[in-house]
DNA sequence: CATCTGTTATACTATAAATATAACAAGCAT
DNA sequence: ATGCTTGTTATATTTATAGTATAACAGATG
């Protein structure tokens, strides 16, 4: 799998790489038990520190995306990811309020914003499989 | 117009306070030409340090929100907001991306989602110039 | 036994956030 | 003219986070 990173982006690199990881799950390019590289050679491929990465891989264990295992490495959760919760839905509701309040007053339609949301969505349901 | 910061979160206090300020211009309780406090009696009011409030008005200033005149005080912008312009889109579409690969990876449904925003957008269609 | 795994520990640098003072310059009211 | 308020600028300090650099440890596996 291909992990696309922004040193200049003021997004943290271990984010950056969590949220490709993500996106991998996403778009089923990645797939439940498969194995994500070690922290070190994934360090290695994209250029960054060991440490970096299992930032970015302890948060995805923390989140249910991946299983750790002391020897055997790690591999996306073969249960797949826990279904969004209460919890979860009211956060993201938290989250996508200053970006809609911001739209509000920028002029940006209801229709327009909801536009944009299918067409992200259509990303990830259409590019299943693809590299 | 009241102001709510959370001194535990993890979002940046100057953040917050941007977002709350946008908020009331996007609930239409702040309209163009209003008065903002000055950066004293606003850090006064809420506990916080003047630079802390300076560096919202600025970003706001920025992003065309608010007016700063050198010893007049801080107005709200009277011509209006910029309207959201090719590059503002793209930045939201990027910025949506993580919540929605979050959402599919969780099983929560663009229908869903939409649900969410919609009632975000009523929030501020319909609270205009309450409290 | 050597090698790979995640893990832990320590140290260092750089940057951002927030606060604390202090001072400056321009307008305005009395 | 004298204060007062305005935003602005400058300096300094503290705290926390991000990222890197090494090193070592513990448990499997070949």
């Amino acid at each position: 799998m291909l992990i696309q990173l922004d040193l200049e982006n003021a997004e943290p690199i271990y984010i950056q790489l969590q949220q490709q990881i993500i996106e991998g799950i996403a778009k089923k390019q990645l797939n439940p038990g498969e194995s994500l590289p070690s922290v070190r050679s994934m360090a290695a491929d994209i250029g960054i520190n060991l440490h970096t990465v299992n930032k970015a891989y302890q948060h995805l264990k923390q989140d249910g995306y991946i299983l750790i295992h002391r020897q055997k490495g790690v591999v996306i959760n073969p249960d797949g990811v826990p279904k969004a919760d209460g919890a979860y839905k009211e956060k993201l509701k938290a989250n996508l309020r200053p970006f809609i309040a911001d739209s509000v007053c920028r002029d940006l339609s209801e229709e327009e914003f909801i536009k944009y949301c299918s067409s992200i969505f259509a990303e990830f349901y259409n590019e299943e499989g693809d590299s």
